[in-house]
DNA sequence: CACCCAAACTTTTTT
DNA sequence: AGTTTGGGTG
């Protein structure tokens, strides 16, 4: 295939891989290393189109990326290009589907309700969350009596880490508390217990968290039989953001592809940025060898999306580094004459207050200018630091989406309605059922554990509970609920109706629990809206924990298409987007890098990329904010919660000479002086005291 | 046994 | 500021 849209190295990655005898197209194994900007979507996707206009199945082709949204681009710009393509060849336009396309964990989720059989695994299962297997965890930690010794146990969402960890790292336990949660070393023996216990009573309950998604497709795909079994549906696979896999997404690959052929893996090791999720650094590096000789590596270095300074920044930070990055990039655009305008900023302001001041303002003179909202974007490192910022722009009346802030199947009244839907699903499913009881006026955690205990006893047959007695306030409550558990358990394929019967049940409820009961019912709305688009509960319930809503404006994105906002981002949430102009919030020591990342070489080398891919989100114009005094919300012990910020260690005085600096507000270095002061001339505190 | 309140403590990023 | 734990009351 042809097109002039793609460069040399992009047009080899295209179309690398033969015909073999049988005319069928074979690729030995391929690594693209795909550095920010040069157009790692595009070559993918052409890839993927050249695959199929070269008569590969689409069915036969599973596409594997970081999310959702990823994914849909990328089969999208796929169609595109081959009807395209078959409109100007003059051949009859095809339809079909890439119908193998999703994250690691959807295709783990189908393939294990495909073949979970082979290995004892129930079809039937449900995906937990991370709230979930926390509420999980907890349950279980009191069971074990864990709680009330004279130290206090690590609280469920660590302990959920420290598990989580364990099993995508495939480390001992002990190798991750030293290494990761060194605070919660004593407790070693306790938490393999409670890990232990936590596994097995997952098996009983049918539920699979999202590690043991990845866990159980590795030991599916473990047993050689059944790898062939699974193997027999794909001839190729396409894997995005190969840098940010771990050792069990990239075992389940070897396993399935053992010598490589067929594969395909896209990503950059400068971008690595998900080792907490104990992304490997080392599958994207030993790929090579992994499958050597066979293995062909091509490079994409020509940068489609930013200016040449912004890049030469970029280069600057990474070439700091110790570990040598191949990654000098260089920016397409042709630079008319470089003036400092087109440097990448760094605004020095006095505080988080300045700091939201000095977006406000610059995001709306360049509104005036003709810059959308929505070609700007403010970057961060944590969920909270637009804290302020959000104020500030609301009181400006300024429209915006926040990615990774609070999520809104976090609200509770969501998570209420949910779990009686997830109860519905599984009977078996307790953590659901324990918080739906738990609802109900007169039932805590004693009663509702009994009432579980009793449906465990009667086979999960909802029928049962019409012989369980509850406390009278719960009493017509109670009827209610048994009376839909029963109805949804009898009958079938009544969705989406059954929604609206729980939402009957739940509302008055909603009422009695919460003061603002009004503004939530608006979430439910959205809920039930959204439960429309699905034809069955488990599908449903699937893809909303697999594929949260990860914006507050993410639901009815159809409606906001024409709005213009500007966007707040976590840094890891704005991978692989790009804006013409970025703000990146606190780049100042504690934050870039973040203080609990520097206790080793390899946590600051991570956050020096966290901070690359953010600068090289920026197509034009890049703004790096250093406040002076920042917001520390934790630890009160410290006296005063603001706390001076020292000059981030990644800006060197060679990556400063790549950067303006500026002062906010102007010709105000020294802020703090510039305020007025007074003498005092009266105690308050005395004249309180004489009131009484 | 459920519910409310106060005190102690708290490790970023997410499929 | 949010979570966890323990104590007191009805």
């Amino acid at each position: 295939m042809k097109s002039i849209t793609l460069n040399r190295e992009q047009q080899q990655a295209v179309n690398f891989g033969n015909f073999d005898k049988s005319t069928n197209f074979v690729s030995s194994p391929l690594l693209i290393i795909a550095g920010a900007g040069t157009g790692k979507t595009n070559t993918l996707a052409h890839r993927a189109a050249h695959l199929l206009l070269n008569k590969v199945d689409p069915e036969r082709i599973l596409l594997m990326t970081f999310s959702r949204r990823a994914a849909t681009e990328l089969s999208d710009r796929t169609k595109k290009i081959v009807i395209e393509t078959q409109k100007n060849n003059g051949k009859p336009v095809a339809n079909f589907n890439l119908s193998w396309m999703g994250t690691f964990h959807s295709i783990a989720n189908r393939l294990l309700r495909r073949y979970g059989q082979t290995m004892g695994i129930d079809p039937n299962f449900t995906i937990i969350d991370r709230n979930d297997s926390a509420d999980f965890i907890d349950v279980l930690r009191h069971e074990l009596r864990l709680t009330s010794r004279d130290k206090r146990f690590p609280k469920k969402s660590t302990c959920l880490n420290i598990y989580s960890r364990c099993v995508n790292s495939q480390l001992k336990i002990s190798e991750v508390l030293k290494q990761d949660f060194p605070w919660c070393e004593e407790w070693e023996n306790e938490l393999t217990s409670l890990f232990k216990l936590y596994s097995q009573k997952k098996l009983e309950q049918l539920s699979l968290d999202y590690d043991d998604l990845l866990l159980y497709l590795f030991y599916m795909v473990d047993e050689p039989e059944i790898a062939k079994l699974v193997r027999q549906n794909f001839d190729h696979v396409l894997v995005d953001e190969y840098q940010d896999t771990n050792l069990l997404q990239a075992g389940i690959l070897a396993r399935l592809f053992p010598d490589g052929n067929g594969l395909t893996v896209v990503g950059d090791d400068a971008q690595s940025i998900y080792s907490f999720r104990s992304a490997e650094i080392e599958n994207i590096l030993n790929f090579p060898h992994q499958f050597s000789p066979a293995a062909k590596v091509i490079s994409l270095k020509i940068n489609y999306r930013s200016t040449q300074p912004i890049l030469d920044l970029a280069n600057e930070l990474l070439s700091q580094s110790k570990i040598g990055y191949d990654k000098k990039l260089v920016s397409h655009q042709i630079k008319k004459h470089t003036s400092t305008r087109d440097k990448p900023k760094i605004v020095t302001v006095e505080d988080d207050v300045q700091q939201a001041k000095y977006i406000v303002e610059t995001v709306l003179s360049e509104r005036e200018n003709g810059i959308d909202l929505k070609q700007q974007a403010v970057l961060f490192r944590s969920g909270h630091h637009s804290d302020r910022l959000e104020v500030e722009l609301m009181r400006h009346d300024i429209p915006f989406v926040k990615y990774g802030g609070l999520k809104f199947l976090e609200a509770s009244h969501v998570k209420d309605l949910l779990s009686i839907i997830k109860w519905i699903d599984n009977p078996k499913h307790q953590i659901s059922a324990f918080r739906v009881l738990k609802l109900l006026p007169g039932i805590g955690p004693n009663i509702a554990k009994k009432a579980i205990d009793f449906l465990q006893l009667n086979e999960h047959q909802f029928k049962c509970l019409r012989g369980f007695s509850v406390p009278t306030a719960a009493n017509e409550y109670w009827f209610n609920l048994v009376s839909i558990l029963i109805e949804s358990q009898s009958q079938q394929a009544k969705w989406p109706s059954e929604m609206e019967f729980v939402n009957n049940f739940y509302r008055p409820l909603l009422e009695e629990i919460y003061d603002d009961a009004y503004v939530r019912t608006g979430d439910l709305e959205q809920l039930t809206n959204i439960a429309q688009q699905y034809h069955s509960r488990e599908k449903f319930i699937s893809e909303l924990t697999l594929e949260p809503p990860i914006a507050s404006g993410d639901l009815n994105s159809e409606a906001h298409k024409d709005e213009d906002f500007l966007i707040l981002s976590t840094i890891h949430s704005a991978k692989g987007q790009e804006w013409r102009n970025v703000f990146i919030l606190n780049v100042a020591d504690g934050n870039f890098p973040n203080e609990y990342a520097t206790e080793s070489p390899k946590g600051i080398e991570e956050e020096r990329r966290l901070l690359n891919v953010a600068i090289t989100r920026a197509k034009q114009s890049l703004h790096l904010i250093q406040p002076l005094k920042y917001w520390v919300p934790e630890q009160p012990k410290y006296g005063s919660k603001h706390v001076y910020g020292a000059k981030s260690r990644f800006l060197t005085n060679s990556v400063y000479q790549r950067l303006e600096s500026c002062f906010y507000p102007k010709n105000q270095q020294h802020v703090a002086e510039s305020e007025p002061k007074y003498k005092q001339i009266a105690n308050i505190q005395s004249k309180i005291q004489q009131m009484w």
